[in-house]
DNA sequence: GATCTAAACGGACTGCGGTCCGCTTGTATT
DNA sequence: AATACAAGCGGACCGCAGTCCGTTTAGATC
């Protein structure tokens, strides 16, 4: 990895640049659409936009920025919901609720968007502080403090964090055909029995 | 990934691919030793042991192959304990206290051979269907139900399970600078809370 | 010991993610 | 319009995991 992960955010890019990038993101919904997201390679990505390599890596940094930057839409409207959208998963709703919403809707935007993530985890265990994955554990700490846990709420948010692992939820699914209804049900379970003992 | 995994099972194997297989292990211990097992490539591997790289694929399948036969000792050991070995990990302790025990000390055998458990995990979500994995999750799910946990335990022990991935305790404790006491602690709590209605 | 064959061998080869660096181009300045 | 220079560009290049296939050899059979 080079430098330079997305955007500086010093000035403006330049015109040819914000071109490029559309191009190239347009060829890689293309390719995936196509060949899945794990069948999409950074030299075919870069012949299909009719780009150089070096300048999908200058765009992206990686094949995991890449895959984020993909992903975030569906991420910026999934975190919408869950923060300021209506209960019970966003505000209003009591936490436990909450909590309980949150990995149902989670479970449901796996199986969505899930492949897309699982491509844009691989490797590097720094992956656990990207933004996104920063802002869930905090909402999943601040639902526990909410519902009253008060031994360790922060190790306790990192637990349920890896429960909802796309990898993890994708494998149960596809693999071993569980039933979405029967993950959520185990998560309402889980949260619950954590949340309960004050 | 080509064919046979480790050994086909028919026949002894020959003798100059035992004496390699024992030339490559030694290497490979030493490179580890030298460079991390994140340093080690198998091109350098056969070159130490003074074979071909063909050879070692040949005799491993994978680079996560030979993590896994790296860790088949350690791994070993600790499934030993926890089966047959002394209570509260092994029988006779009350079933509460066994799922403390097991979380204690697995986060021990992963901050001891964790770098190398994370090597042969690698990509490929067929990982939790590897013969350890799945005898850890028989194993948990089994102390569930004697618990007295009636909702769904298969599931259950798949979310305990991931609250004990390496990666994520490596994380907490290398990153984060937990104290492996403190996620011991919070192992506790949830299990406890988990064990706990009924 | 000669013969035979399946197993084992080795290293050139492929395709991948990622880097490097000399060249080109957009844009600000005058 | 001419100048200047940072930003952007492209593709040769690197190191890696993993594959392929012609060659060698262990060891069983006679």
């Amino acid at each position: 990895m080079s430098l330079i992960p997305i955007r500086p955010g010093l000035g403006p890019e330049r015109r040819d640049a914000a071109r490029n990038r559309e191009l190239l993101l347009r060829a890689a919904r293309e390719l995936i659409e196509e060949c899945g997201a794990d069948g999409l390679t950074m030299g075919t990505l870069a012949q299909r936009a009719g780009v150089g390599k070096g300048t999908v890596f200058r765009r992206f940094g990686s094949r995991a920025g890449l895959m984020m930057t993909l992903l975030s839409d569906a991420e910026a409207e999934f975190q919408g919901r869950f923060m300021f959208g209506p209960p019970p998963l966003g505000p209003g709703a009591p936490p436990l609720e909450r909590l309980v919403a949150f990995g149902e809707k989670r479970i449901a935007w796996v199986l969505e968007f899930g492949e897309l993530a699982r491509a844009a985890d691989v490797s590097a265990y720094n992956r656990f502080d990207v933004p996104a994955a920063v802002l869930w554990h905090r909402h999943l700490e601040m639902l526990l403090r909410e519902a009253g846990l008060t031994t360790d709420p922060w190790l306790m948010a990192t637990s349920l964090s890896a429960v909802l692992e796309p990898e993890r939820i994708l494998h149960a699914v596809r693999v071993h055909h569980i039933a979405p209804e029967r993950l959520v049900a185990s998560w309402r379970d889980l949260v619950s029995r954590v949340a309960h003992g004050a």
